[in-house]
RNA sequence: GGGGACGUAGUUCAGUUGGUUAGAACGCUGCCCUGUCACGGCAGAGGCCGCGGGUUCGAGUCCCGUCGUCCCCGCCA
């Protein structure tokens, strides 16, 4: 092929099949560089060997697809490309076949320049024709199958789950796919194949996992697609820490397949003190945590800056960012996205002015250096009356009020990192900060609702030591000062970089317990019969204790190739609008076939 | 659902305060060239300035709407 050709082939008749990618045409002398998936390879056509084929070979354009047939010629010394691995030979050609002729493609593999996305996939099979997308996706063959090699060897079976299942329309919104044979009915695509395997470890096959697609009708982002690849993976009779060791070794064993070592164990971190060292539940470890400021401001200062004195000041630390000028300390305010009265006081240098002694003490707490950028978020003395926040939720580490200004602070962090990211030289290619996220609370409050939800999802076991707790909330699901709010859940998150890879916990094995968790999910008996009841029965047949987690294949695979977009990893993504620009999906369909199914489709409004 | 950025030649971009015939590079076409490798030289073609409306003597430029792409918030059990 024509990346293979070496030195020790020199002599030897070649035959190389690829497309042109690139032409230089000196008259007489003609080279043509040749690409296929594993490089390019330079051929020389020559009239002093050939007029014909010479001839021939001056019809060539990009990315007509040739067949050349040669001798491999070492090149002369003052010849040789030391920038291509196959540039100390080059292919002679005897004869040449042109397999098939190209359009003039809207853009050329081998540019420079990227193109604008939009074309890109439009046009995808061009797209991925080039270097960077081959080695994506090549990439993410070799991720999947290290995984895949690796669980098999650690006894799991790779079993397949169905795609058209039961819609369970809590959580992420369903695709539905409509019955032809039961008209008014529908399957909908799994979200996760989460009950089946559940359901697998019931049925005994102990240690399962499926490299598998799920689908969420949610909105997009550069990290999320509608459909997304997951690695599943459930085991029996497991501790949290049993399903972390398998994780770490697979993904060792990816990482070592893109070429990255990695250690292990990751480092494990409560979801309450995630919350208070970084504002968010998927800590960037490559930046310094938060530092809580409140003790170096004395009562007067805070006063003086309006700040809530019984709220945590926040201090954000980006190391070397240099001075900054009027006009970027003004830049920072628009990125500050306010939750719950946090406040951003963006002009370290103005306190400092003001209240030396101060700043000293927040400059020495932070290990703040020279040229590191420190910015505090607090809560605002106006916006909250302090009787409330005492109050609520007795048990809980974090209150909603401080938990506001921390993830205020939290994405503060994100932003200013981001934009900063050329000075403090912190995201460097190959520095991969893993973590394990714990302790996740088991019910979140829904203010839109006015009632706890479940934060992972209901089938994660609680701590056994909360569930008094549990016991003593079940009744209180409106109340927010319920003691829900203080159980824990046996759940966790294995995070990279910020990033959030995957999700999963130790499941309930009992159904008494599951039943309870639906009644405080504030589901009657009845609901929780008609959308479950297949599994609660399942539940009663002696059901092992068991857990697993699901991670993300996509966006293991976009960090290991450097991607900022998980669309660069997955060869046919989709656009923010769900949209796929190459086969222009979705389309209407044809009355014939909505007929068949039963369905009448209502133009929306002002559409007639 | 909300906020923001962008849309000019096939591609990447420039286009001044609203003022003559909208430019550059790459790519493309033709000719020349025997050691290039992002080859080089000469000549040439190529534009509904996303679309619709408005302001104006005059709009790529200002205003309104609309479509599309991207990013973020909400959402993502």
């Amino acid at each position: 092929m024509c990346g293979v050709l070496r030195a020790s082939d020199a002599g030897k008749k070649a035959v190389l099949m690829g497309w042109v990618n690139r032409r230089r045409d000196h008259g007489n002398l003609l080279f043509i560089d040749l690409r296929d998936r594993t490089g390019v390879t330079q051929i020389v056509f020559n009239t002093e060997r050939d007029r014909t084929v010479h001839e021939k070979a001056e019809t060539l354009r990009n990315e007509y697809v040739i067949a050349a047939v040669g001798t491999v010629k070492l090149r002369d010394a003052n010849t040789i490309n030391p920038n291509m691995p196959t540039g100390e030979v080059e292919l002679v050609a005897d004869e040449l076949r042109v397999l098939n002729e190209s359009k003039l493609p809207p853009f050329l593999p081998s540019d420079t320049a990227l193109t604008n996305e939009e074309t890109r996939l439009k046009y995808r099979y061009i797209d991925l024709r080039r270097d960077a997308m081959q080695f994506n996706i090549e990439t993410r063959h070799k991720v999947a199958k290290a995984i895949r090699d690796y669980l098999s060897s650690q006894g799991f079976f790779e079993i397949e789950t169905p795609f058209m299942t039961r819609s369970t329309p809590e959580g992420a919104r369903d695709y539905l796919v409509p019955s032809r044979v039961q008209p008014g009915t529908f399957y909908a695509l799994p979200q996760s194949p989460q009950m089946f395997k559940q359901i697998l470890m019931i049925s005994g096959f102990d240690r399962y996992f499926q490299i598998v697609r799920c689908f969420r009708d949610e909105d997009l982002r550069a990290d999320r697609q509608p459909e997304f690849t997951q690695i599943d993976l459930e085991m029996t009779y497991p501790q949290p820490e049993s399903v972390w060791a398998v994780v770490e070794g697979f993904l060792t064993a990816a990482f070592a397949a893109a070429g990255f070592e990695i250690e292990t164990p990751f480092p494990r971190m409560d979801y309450d003190e995630a919350i208070r060292l970084y504002g968010i539940d998927k800590p960037d470890l490559r930046l310094p945590p938060f530092t809580d400021v409140r003790d170096c401001l004395s009562s007067e200062n805070l006063s003086d800056l309006a700040i809530n004195p019984n709220l945590p000041v926040i201090a954000i630390r980006i190391p070397k960012v240099g001075e900054l000028s009027r006009k970027e300390r003004d830049d920072i305010k628009p990125m500050f996205h306010s939750k719950g009265g946090a406040r951003v006081y963006e002009d370290f240098k103005r306190i400092a002015n003001r209240y030396a002694e101060a700043a000293e003490k927040i400059s020495k707490k932070t290990n703040m250096a020279e040229g590191d950028l420190i910015v505090l978020v607090a809560g605002s003395a106006q916006a909250s009356s302090g009787e409330k926040e005492t109050a609520f939720a007795p048990h809980r580490k974090v209150t909603p009020q401080e938990l506001a200004i921390y993830t205020s602070a939290g994405l503060l962090r994100l932003a200013l990192a981001q934009k900063y990211a050329e000075q403090h030289q912190c995201f460097q290619k190959g520095d991969f900060r893993f973590l394990w996220v714990t302790n996740f609370p088991m019910f979140e409050w829904d203010e839109g609702e006015k009632q706890w939800m479940a934060a992972h999802h209901p089938f994660t076991s609680p701590h056994e030591q909360d569930m008094k707790l549990l016991e003593e909330g079940v009744e209180s699901l409106h109340d927010p000062l319920s003691p829900l709010s203080a159980v824990r859940a046996l759940a966790y998150d294995v995070v990279l970089n910020g990033t959030e890879l995957g999700s999963g916990s130790i499941r309930i094995h009992r159904q008494d317990v599951q039943s309870r968790i639906f009644r405080a999910l504030g589901m009657t008996e009845e609901e929780a019969k008609a959308r479950f009841g297949f599994f609660l029965e399942a539940l009663e047949y002696g059901t092992p204790p068991h857990g697993g987690i699901a991670l993300g294949l996509d966006r293991i695979v976009m960090i290991l190739a450097g991607a900022e977009s998980l669309r660069e990893v997955i060869p046919f993504p989709k656009t923010a609008r769900a949209v796929d620009l190459m086969v222009d999906a979705p389309t209407p369909v044809s009355e014939k076939q909505l007929r068949e199914l039963g369905i009448v489709v209502r133009k929306p409004v002002g559409q007639l």
